[in-house]
RNA sequence: GCCGCCUUAGCUCAGUAGGUUAGAGCGCUUGAUUGUGGAUCAAGAGGUCCCCCGUUCGAACCGGGGAGGCGGUACCA
């Protein structure tokens, strides 16, 4: 009772992995996904979107044996007890609505879309709980032809978003492979976790090399951190294999199918997937895509409904964070061929295969790059005299009607004040009617870019003080042809 | 999840063998420079020193626990 009554404040705070975004940013987005649903739609994709919530069955992300939604997933239960969890990706809503518009949709079935996902997962550098993903996918193509157009599309995409042919390279597998030199080993695709476990170091040939993996196939390793990761236990002999296996990239794709092949022996599912591989790199050869777009076994990919081809694009250039470290950056997207998504709802087998492309991990590798550009803002109209107010909407919508962005200041703040708030917004033009002006039926056009850029070069105060060369005094009706060759237009 | 580092003003960071009013730079606000942002000068605002518990006469500083951030590692269905 001796203590104050405090009035309860909540923390004004975001949950972990989310962030608010503003301004440039989400420009930069806008403009980065129009670029690649352009290049989607120009390949003949059409757009699609699909709700935020998926019934959980659908994504089919129960536990195994539990009646409890997957960890990972962002769950809860509607009024009815029903679970619903937020879409993780694009490819299971499209798969769910694929299945459930089945018959009245052209097969193949081409959509591209763009939209929020949420991942249940511990945030990292560039990564987040929820982020955006721009997705193409061919729905009913069994042929590699859909592979190959799917990665030279990606290639297309992702080079569409500002990245050139130089900075991203494409690395192309296959799980057929996968399987088949788990067979020639003598693992089971499909048995317990240790092929899982050796695909999974296979995954992280080009981070820790081949003695990293050699451990994680072997007893285990320890990391850096002293973190000890259990091995797949595999012998020497099998391992060696394996990294045989690794080994078979190179820059010629022939010669790294061949070396595949070799390691693979007899395996028939390995064969049948060298020979789809072999068809793919003949067509990226033949479309000018075989630089960026290389086989290379070391490519997993976790998700594990692909059935085919996989592939995956990362950046060739070093990525830092805001602190100037060098950062382990990831994927910016990702793609491969999924043929029992669909089964799943409708039993019979449906080939599919899409790219995704990470837009939100695309912006931070630019952004790291310092490609972010400066946004400009709107002109500002001064309100320099409360009773005129009505003569500075006038000006704003005289520009906004020959399409330039305008604002008349809105809040209650002296001259000075009011450049300040242009300068902060961005205004490359700011519109002054003072009394001076109005007296005489004029208005000042101020361009402040070239007034900063004159401002360096000034040294004393006087001359600071004296010319304001960086703006013009017109007559009212000169006022937006004014503005028009500020802005250089 | 596991390992490591970090958390002092809006930002970047100092700081003290534990001892009354916790600092700097930048930024911000206001003013000066005959109505003007960016130069210059002056003044000013702004901090539960991440949170809780403990040790102590006394803790931002020591101990324990927790949270958050960053990085690595695992997982990524």
């Amino acid at each position: 009772m001796a203590k104050k009554q405090k009035s309860f404040r909540p923390k004004a705070r975001r949950p972990r992995g989310f962030r608010d975004r503003a301004g440039a940013e989400i420009l930069a987005e806008q403009a980065m996904l129009r670029r690649i649903t352009a290049v989607y739609a120009s390949y003949g994709f059409a757009p699609l979107e699909t709700p935020a919530f998926e019934y959980t069955d659908a994504l089919g992300k129960f536990l195994p044996d539990v009646d409890r939604p997957n960890q990972g997933v962002f769950s809860l239960q509607d009024d009815d007890e029903q679970w619903m969890s937020l879409r993780y990706d694009l490819t299971a809503p499209l798969a769910r609505h694929v299945a459930e518009n089945y018959d009245g949709l052209p097969k193949p079935f081409r959509r591209y879309q763009v939209g929020t996902v949420w991942r249940n997962e511990k945030p990292g550098p560039g990564r987040f709980r929820e982020f955006t993903q721009c997705d193409a996918d061919t729905v009913g193509a069994p042929a590699p032809h859909a592979d190959a157009e799917a990665i030279m599309m990606f290639a297309d995409a992702i080079e569409a978003a500002g990245l050139s042919a130089e900075d991203v390279t494409i690395r192309v597998s296959s799980r057929k492979v996968m399987s088949g030199l788990l067979e020639a080993i003598g693992l089971d695709m499909g048995e317990s976790g240790q092929s899982g476990t050796v695909l999974r170091a296979m995954d992280k040939y080009d981070r820790l090399g081949a003695e990293g993996v050699r451990l994680l196939l072997g007893e285990g390793r320890k990391d850096d951190s002293g973190d000890f990761t259990k091995g797949a236990g595999l012998s020497a002999g099998q391992s060696d294999a394996v990294l045989a296996f690794m080994e078979a990239a190179s820059e010629d794709n022939a010669g790294a199918l061949s070396a595949m092949r070799g390691v693979m022996g007899q395996s028939a599912i390995g064969a049948e997937g060298a020979d789809e591989l072999s068809a793919i790199a003949e067509t990226l050869d033949a479309l000018g895509y075989g630089a960026r777009a290389k086989i290379d076994p070391s490519v997993v990919r976790g998700l594990d409904y692909y059935t085919g081809p996989v592939f995956e694009a990362e950046v060739t250039f070093p990525v830092t964070n805001e602190k100037g470290e060098e950062v382990v950056f990831g994927s910016v997207g990702s793609g491969g061929r999924y043929d029992d998504l669909v089964k799943r709802f409708k039993g019979t087998e449906v080939p599919a295969v899409g790219c995704s492309v990470g837009v939100s991990r695309l912006l931070t590798a630019l952004a790291a790059r310092g490609e972010a550009e400066a946004a400009r803002g709107p002109v500002v109209v001064l309100a320099l005299e409360a009773e005129r107010m009505p003569v500075y909407h006038r000006m704003a919508a005289d520009l906004r009607a020959q399409g330039i962005a305008a604002e008349v200041y809105l809040g209650g703040s002296g001259m000075r004040a009011q450049l300040k708030y242009a300068d902060r917004r961005g205004a490359s033009v700011v519109v002054i009617q003072g009394e001076d002006e109005r007296a005489e039926g004029k208005v000042t056009v101020k361009d402040l870019d070239l007034g900063a850029k004159l401002s360096q070069t000034v040294e004393s105060n006087e001359e600071w003080r004296a010319g304001q060369p960086a703006q013009v005094t017109v007559a009212e009706g000169e006022m937006v042809a004014a503005v028009k060759r500020a802005l250089g237009r």
